[in-house]
DNA sequence: TCAATAGATGAGTAATTGCCCATGAGCAAA
DNA sequence: TTTGCTCATGGGCAATTACTCATCTATTGA
């Protein structure tokens, strides 16, 4: 074409191969006959015209914001996985769509034809995930509880969440027949030489990946509604800076674990090692906010599945 | 999500899928792991966002030979506005290319915070070009149809193109209610006397711009293909020395409007005064060069989106 | 003039993508 | 329940694209 070896030619000619290649849709080769050059310099400028974005590329769809989220959030807090799914502005409902992600991340991991071991917490929002998990044969794989389903009383209590799941994905279910706390680290340690016990714990610790829910902290929290924790303890925990808590393990602001005496007689099981395992918190909504900032910033929690507004917090924190 | 086999669910695969591929640059055998499915499937999602245009490219530099044509262009006609794409000598296509660049001007137009009225004709080019604008929020500008969308039996016909674009832009809408050619003046005046239509008539002066296609004449022509005209009647015009048609008003090769009885009975809404508003003609290809060139000699348009080819032949003509 | 250097080129090859087809699930009508 | 239909699925394979490498070319500075 133009004879002119000027510098910005190139680009031009980038510019050119590229409308060609992504907005007419032709192929490379027909590129190279029609410009007259060879297929490998047509395919240089086509990639050439996107590394220096001249084509410009869009989603237009409600979603495209959550995906973007996803990636600044995968990116800032080093996850290994991040789902954002569309706010819902007019629900106050705290599971909707989380759970569904949650769900949809869960049988992913459930379809695999190999072993796996998953490790579960509970609450309301997991209980929602599980809820929303379909039918499945999985006797290959086996589901662990990360924190125990027994009140200080003896009686089950809690959300039943190993149980729904294990019912429904027909899977090798591996319960904690603990309270989330216990009365002393003596106890804990007592209780955890059960074999029983030991059982669950060295599942837990080979879990290959968990879905825990984020317990914000306050006078309202589950924690404390479900009787596990002392409404003047939870003033004492907050003064000492807790800022949540993820299967009864506090941490603070900066998401490192409280040293003080709470957390040695959390009875749950320790978190998988997050360098080998995915430890994915599922969770959104203002009140939880700070626990999640937290959660992520200690690298607590390595996965997320969580709402467009959260994302947008968690992205300016 | 996963439960709920809507049929939304899928465009929402689509769109994460295309999101992956055209956005994070992720190959569709990642894609298919992300999402848990197939590598077929996770190609065929991105395929269908493609076909559901839900992913928009735009190429973002200025080609020295199409700058150049505008350029001249802009001076031989004494043109507002110029937009020449690259040609794509090997396609029949009559709107690749051309309806992206209108897409881009289009929203140019809306991307406005001043309240902006917009007249927009019909034909394929325009419902090509309305189909690449993005989804946005513009409750602040009206958008006018210059021509009916009636047929002479009463049915809607012709291509929709004033909803779809109300559609996607979220914008009050104004509709012609009226066939593009009545039977006579006199009834003309009876339609254009009805209070809705009065209401477009005034919004179409008041146009801050306008986008048409241009229509050949001959008997192939889209007016005789849809029905509008009979193909003896078409003969007649040609004889008489028409050239071609923007929004149904007739006009010669000199781009003067014939005087005959036939502009007289057109019910189109006039173009918005080309002293004061831009009015944009979006059309190429071999068959459009006639119609164009007189359309531009005799100022029926002040602003002109086309391809290089055909930016070449009315350089040289 | 010549060596050094940067960048472009084409061949060859690996990776990726597009498409056809057989299969089976889901579903509505018979 | 059976039949017929639609549509999503994954295997297989051909087409297309991306990448590596050795070579070539133009430019620059000594």
């Amino acid at each position: 074409m133009a004879r002119r070896p000027e510098t910005n030619n190139r680009l031009d000619d980038a510019a050119r191969a590229g409308w060609l290649y992504y907005v007419a849709g032709r192929t490379q080769d027909e590129i190279a006959s029609i410009m007259g050059i060879s297929r490998q310099s047509a395919q240089r400028l086509v990639s050439l015209a996107m590394a220096e974005r001249l084509i410009k590329v869009r989603l237009d769809h409600p979603i495209a914001g959550c995906l973007e989220a996803a990636a600044r959030l995968k990116e800032k807090y080093e996850l290994k996985h991040v789902d954002v799914v569309p706010s819902d502005p007019g629900s106050s409902s705290t599971t909707v769509g989380i759970a569904e992600a949650g769900a949809v991340e869960i049988e992913r991991w459930l379809k695999s034809t190999d072993p796996v071991v998953l490790a579960i917490g509970t609450g309301r929002t997991l209980k929602a995930t599980i809820d929303q998990l379909p039918s499945m044969e999985c006797p290959q794989h086996r589901i662990v509880s990360l924190t125990g389903n027994i009140r200080l009383d003896g009686s089950a209590a809690y959300y039943n969440v190993i149980f729904s799941m294990a019912d429904t994905i027909n899977a090798r279910h591996f319960p904690m027949p603990l309270p989330v706390l216990v009365s002393s680290p003596e106890e804990r340690e007592v209780l955890h030489n059960q074999s029983l016990v030991k059982i669950a714990l060295k599942l837990g610790a080979e879990a290959n990946a968990a879905f825990v829910g984020v317990g914000e902290l306050g006078p309202d929290a589950p924690l404390c509604e479900d009787g596990f924790l002392a409404r003047e303890e939870m003033e004492r925990l907050m003064a000492a800076g807790a800022a949540g808590e993820i299967c009864g393990w506090m941490f603070d602001h900066d998401g490192e674990l409280l040293t003080g005496s709470i957390n040695e007689r959390v009875a749950s099981i320790p978190l998988p090692p997050r360098d080998r395992a995915s430890v994915i918190g599922i969770a959104k909504g203002k009140r939880k906010y700070e626990a999640l900032r937290a959660a992520l910033k200690g690298r607590i929690i390595n996965g997320l599945i969580t709402d467009e507004t959260t994302a947008d917090f968690l992205l300016g924190a």
